[in-house]
RNA sequence: GGAGAGGUCGCAUAGUGGUCUAGUGCGCCGCACUCGAAAUGCGGUGAGGCGCAAGUCUCCGAGAGUUCGAAUCUCUCCCUCUCCGCCA
């Protein structure tokens, strides 16, 4: 969501910013039921103030014992009556509609994103680390996984369908090992604070970070209108709606572990092999709260806490920067961190850092007050993966192989997989 | 799942149809007193919308209804607590 106040009296500017992402907004259309909308507020609101005095001068005559003016005070306010509640319910229909537009903007770029149609014209910030060489050709992780039984893909497809993966023995460990360590990573090494928050979510929550309404297809919806996170950004990023936050506790760091669930609409066929891209996976979520001015700089301090991650593992990686038709419609400025997979032979999105601004945070009423007495403010609102595990999982299958077989495991990981080599 | 109680301005409470534009206490802010503080006294202290402004409207868990008028009455829903049942 954005300004209301921007929308109308810089409808050009809103224009051409959504228009450097490739998207358009219905402004004429928002323009318009806005000024109808504030046109009978203010002539019901003298209808209301008018009838507020002719109620109170009825309590006050039935209070003196003057039954008679009393009730032709009454009379008077028949046709009032029938103006205001016709007036009611037209403000209530425009307010909906005019929140139903508004749902639909876009965020805007932020000026220092370039321009860009597509991921073609995205910019490589920076990258770390060396490719990794091998004197044979590295396998790709399904082909590690098949041989040292970490993952059984039939029998996971078997259970619940394609794109539902079976993690076994040391591949489970794994898996189990590599959130863990990075929620610790997180809290001890970089300052948040650990949340766990439920899987299952209400409409409020996912309309607050801006998945609702436009992106319906790509949610499992389960009874009583309740949805499977596809994040922890979703009830993470909702814990505090509809709150206002003191400015002396900015910025808000957390970090939250949980399952994500995504049905993937219009993706098949994509990556679709191992545990590139699957239904159901684990991931670790950072989401900050900050001051206005603070969203930039703690941007690029996300960025490195996410690949933090990756040094401390000895994963060669890439920062890249989205361009505007990159984007998406939430972020205003947004970096991918890139994993190198030897095996399949690409970079892999593995994590994306974002600034949302105060757009989720108006979509949620996410505010804060300077101090005492001080209006409230929204929020800015960011958020980055820490990352995502299966990529994370076939990286280290990938790029620890050994001439043997076995796969090394980085030395932050030994406490947790109770093994410095994953043998067959 | 069953029965009961309850959701009021940061917290605690009052309010059961008409000066409630919601009172009081605590907390908080300002001022006074003080060398300073405590205590005390006085004043202030929610959010949102519309309006150049004066101002005005809305919000007492959410929504609908009754009424000239609803925190207060009716209905539906949500949440919390207690007891019972079931259960990881």
């Amino acid at each position: 969501m954005l300004d209301r106040d921007l929308i109308r009296n810089h409808p050009d500017l809103v224009r051409n910013a959504i228009a450097r992402k490739g998207l358009n907004a219905p402004i004429d259309e928002f323009l318009k039921v806005d000024v109808t909308r504030r046109q009978i507020q203010t002539d019901l609101q003298d209808k209301q103030a008018e009838m507020n005095r002719i109620s109170k001068s009825i309590g006050m005559l039935m209070g003196q014992g003057k039954k008679d003016e009393a009730e032709a005070a009454k009379a008077q306010t028949k046709d009032l009556k029938d103006a205001i509640s016709l007036g009611e319910g037209q403000q209530r229909e425009l307010e909906a509609q005019l929140r139903d537009i508004e749902l639909q903007f876009p965020n805007l770029p932020h000026d220092s994103v370039p321009n860009g149609k597509d991921e073609t014209e995205n910019v490589v910030v920076r990258t770390w680390g060396e490719m990794p060489t091998y004197e044979e050709q590295p396998l790709a992780h399904w082909d590690v996984a098949d041989k040292l039984k970490l993952l059984d893909l039939p029998r996971g497809a078997k259970i619940s369908g394609s794109g539902f993966v079976l993690y076994t023995g040391a591949g489970a460990r794994l898996q189990r090992s590599l959130f863990s360590f990075m929620v610790d990573h997180q809290t001890t090494k970089n300052g948040y604070y650990e949340v766990y928050p439920p899987y299952l979510v209400n409409r409020a929550s996912l309309i607050g970070t801006g998945n609702l309404p436009k992106f319906e297809e790509d949610l499992y919806k389960v009874d009583d209108d309740l949805y499977l996170v596809p994040t922890a950004e979703v009830p993470v990023t909702n814990i505090y709606r509809d709150e206002i936050l003191n400015g002396s506790d900015l910025t808000i760091k957390l970090a939250a572990y949980s399952g994500c669930f995504r049905r993937e609409a219009g993706a098949a066929g994509k990556d679709t092999r191992g545990v590139l891209r699957i239904h159901q996976f684990d991931k670790v979520e950072m989401v900050k709260f900050t001051k206005p001015e603070d969203s930039y700089d703690e941007l690029e301090s996300l960025v490195r806490d996410a690949e933090s991650i990756l040094q401390t593992l000895g994963l060669h990686y890439r920062v890249i920067e989205l361009c505007a038709g990159d984007l998406g419609a939430k972020g205003a400025k947004c970096y991918d961190v890139e994993l190198w997979s030897p095996g399949v032979g690409r970079y892999l999105e593995i994590s994306s850092c974002s600034n949302f601004e105060a757009y989720q945070s108006r979509r949620a009423n996410i505010r804060f007050r300077r101090a005492q007495g001080d209006k409230p403010e929204f929020v800015h609102i960011l958020n980055g993966s820490g990352l995502a595990c299966p990529r994370l999982f076939s990286a280290i299958l990938e790029t620890f192989q050994q001439p043997d077989g076995s796969i090394l495991i980085p030395e932050a990981l030994r406490p947790y997989v109770g093994t410095d080599r994953i043998t067959a």
